[in-house]
DNA sequence: AAAAATTATAAGGTACACCTTATAAAAATT
DNA sequence: AATTTTTATAAGGTGTACCTTATAATTTTT
């Protein structure tokens, strides 16, 4: 239901709203221009930047303001990019009027899982900024995969990923060979576990494994 | 930031989730096929039960069970309708995998007004069922309207609507003659005020008033 | 009618992300 | 150096929506 845990919306606003407001990479930005941007009390964006700050997601020095860690400015940057994406459909596709657009991206960039994203970019034809101009930041990750478990039968694919991570399915994942990189063909979908071959080896592989095994769909 | 105020996410998801698992309209849904469903505890779906009962949602037959209020099946029909047009969207235009576009649009469902959704129906072609073969419940408005604050300089319209409505407002619009189904055209756009054509009048509209007439661009 | 099962309610708790008021510390200005 | 302004922190609070444990009320089954 709730996007199964991953890094909750309030915080993506927060570091991206750093990266758009600060003056360089090193520049701390205030947590007085921060509050004035989403309309927070100080005492508010104090505490969120204390929580931000010691789970590792930004520097904080005192007095002088914030600055993005490089996890921060990595999930930064891949909101952008989604916030862009959406804004580009949104003008490009729907014909949303411009200055509507920006808010409903602001929504949208946080419902859809950056894979989706990766395809609305390909949708687009790639586009490099979005319709206020703004550059669109590349996609770090080349290939667009696809949990295993939703593979269809019949079809090749490269493993991309095991993730999340987890030292028994690690283990397993070698033991059936089954390391980034190789090709797969999907062969049957049973109740309880998917077959897969494997160069010249067929494997059958728990459900369970198959939902954080990724696949590029080729 | 937070969209502005409108039905609770939850809330809507609770409502077509008594939609979805209700046997028909009059039939009151269990407490506990809504806590199966979920996957919350029997104490938690009961709490909010009480909630969306006092808020009007639903009718609430202790020991029996929940039906939906008249106001809470709109919100359910239209959370569905939102949610399988997303679901084409995802699996006609995007490609992605029949089994993840439940999931995804379950959370786009929730990020984009309606009408952009209603322009997402145009552009797939108004389908009238979702990829799992479910039938997409009709769109109530015939019209796709647009904030006057939003609209471009020189567009025609037609006023659809005063929305939220205030006393304030709904008095000067009276005053204005912009009651709902009349023609403008949008003249100006200034630092405080909007412009528009009404027949042979011009009319200036302080922005805030602006904000809440809604036009379908003609 | 009694026992068992289901459903409701009471009581207390958690996390998140906001809020206000008051005080303390540091920085900037005079 | 003293004053003013800015920034930080402490303390207590809000609403939403989840949780558990325990008890009460009702319905269903025997
Ligand atoms: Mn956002
Ligand atoms: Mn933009
Ligand atoms: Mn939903
Ligand atoms: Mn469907």
């Amino acid at each position: 239901m709730e996007s199964s845990g991953g890094i909750r919306e309030r915080v993506e606003d927060y570091l991206a709203a750093i990266y758009r407001l600060r003056g360089g990479p090193e520049l701390p930005l205030s947590l007085t221009a921060l509050g004035e941007y989403f309309g927070f009390s100080p005492v508010s964006i104090h505490e969120m930047i204390l929580k931000l700050s010691q789970q590792g997601w930004i520097h904080y020095y005192p007095y002088r303001g914030v600055t993005l860690s490089a996890q921060g400015e990595a999930v930064a940057l891949a909101l952008l990019r989604r916030h862009r994406l959406w804004e580009r459909f949104l003008t490009d596709m729907l014909d949303v009027p411009w200055a509507e657009a920006h808010e409903i991206a602001g929504a949208l960039e946080h419902a859809a899982p950056e894979s989706v994203t990766e395809r609305l970019s390909t949708l687009l034809g790639d586009p490099v900024s979005c319709p206020h101009g703004v550059p669109i930041p590349p996609s770090k990750r080349t290939y667009i995969d696809t949990c295993l478990r939703q593979v269809p039968v019949g079809a090749r694919g490269r493993v991309t990923r095991i993730a999340p991570e987890s030292g028994d399915v690690l283990r397993d994942v070698q033991a059936w060979g089954l390391l980034p990189g190789c090709q797969i063909t999907v062969i049957e979908q049973q109740a309880a576990e998917i077959v897969v071959q494997v160069e010249e080896r067929l494997v059958s592989i728990p459900l369970e494994s198959a939902n954080v095994i990724w696949i590029e769909v080729l």
